[in-house]
DNA sequence: AACCATCTGTAACAAATGTTACTGTAGGGT
DNA sequence: ACCCTACAGTAACATTTGTTACAGATGGTT
């Protein structure tokens, strides 16, 4: 902890802040203080999809592996709330692993949590129809910005679910008629999901 | 390499043999060292996908944080191809990330390497569709065991795409028909994919 | 050679998702 | 108060994928 204060440097960030984007290389470490930052991929037809939320106490693992192998971003990232954190430089990465167990049983666990994610993620995709998948995308977002009113359009909720505007509003226009989300123009307010 | 000759013990599968399965627990890291194990995820239907091979040198990142963790797997493992390993005790891993760095680059390595892969999965799946996936999985697969001809019958093909095997004949045979793969009973010969 | 289980081919249909095209409307800016 | 833009609603249609229901073919076994 005393080291991380002294090389670490504290940042602020707002909602919105592209923190990391594709092909990007990344020269720092972020250890995520509070709020919380959307992952997001994207194909070469600059198609998104959102993989997952880092939250408190979180590391981004990906940004783990850009550092050792020195490769470039694959992915996006982007602060879905204003956030604080703490950025080391990566050289310190490989030496605090010999140096602290401590830190590698973080760096050991982040990996484990991101893997696990990311199988969520498959899930999702593979698994779940679209309507089940959005159902799952409001609560998540409820839950990370711990708030029952959902700031986003139609539009951007397609964009991060990889579907068009139209799916979204149709399927969100039966969930209002399942009682179960109030719609309005820019924000979506959940009811009972 | 000395440690590893001293504590692991050298294992050889033979093809389809089933050596994680979801919810057990993991004793022992494997390494390999020839050979192709597949590794699969499964939701709670028994709806199957398949999400990436382990070729010679890899190491599953997943198993990795299982021991850490100590927590059930997630997926199951399944030997491709005939595959040679050696298993090493998990109260190893930590010592030795301690011990040798080149043990830590290992690892580190490891897990970059199956988060690409599983990042290159979600693409797959979220991306492509059907038909694109279809190609990439035959492309794989002769990759992978080295052979033009592909041992599977249409139905295994639907379980890791988690499609129907109607679905399957039809797309193969488009690809017949565009003179890519050439049909047989239990076997596919890829000719210009 | 006859039999049989399994695999493959295919049509017809159903459901889910994607696309096009247009209308109406809310809310901010002037 | 009016205008304009971005957002939302919706119908009609296209495409992709999934399902049902068979028929036919293949290869191994007796």
């Amino acid at each position: 902890l005393n080291e991380i204060k002294q090389v670490g440097t504290f940042k602020e960030v707002p909602e919105g802040f592209k923190m990391i984007d594709i092909g990007n290389y990344v020269k720092a470490i972020p250890l995520l203080i509070s709020g919380a930052i959307k992952i997001l991929r994207q194909d070469n037809d600059g198609d998104e999809l959102l993989l997952y939320f880092l939250e408190k106490g979180d590391t981004c693992a990906i940004t783990l592996s850009c550092c050792l192998g020195q490769t470039k971003s694959e992915v996006r990232a982007i602060a879905e709330t204003k956030a604080t954190l703490i950025m080391v430089p990566i050289q310190k990465m490989e030496e605090w692993s010999g140096k602290y167990k401590s830190w590698r049983s973080f760096v050991f666990e982040s990996y484990h949590h991101r893997l696990n994610e990311m199988l969520e993620t498959i899930d999702s995709i593979a698994f779940l129809k679209m309507d089940e998948r959005l159902v799952k995308y409001l609560k998540e977002k409820a839950r990370i910005s711990q708030d029952k009113i959902i700031h986003h359009t139609h539009q951007e909720i397609a964009y991060e679910l990889h579907t068009s505007r139209e799916v979204i509003s149709r399927l969100l226009k039966k969930l209002e008629n399942l009682g179960k989300v109030k719609l309005h123009r820019n924000y979506i307010v959940i009811k009972d999901v």
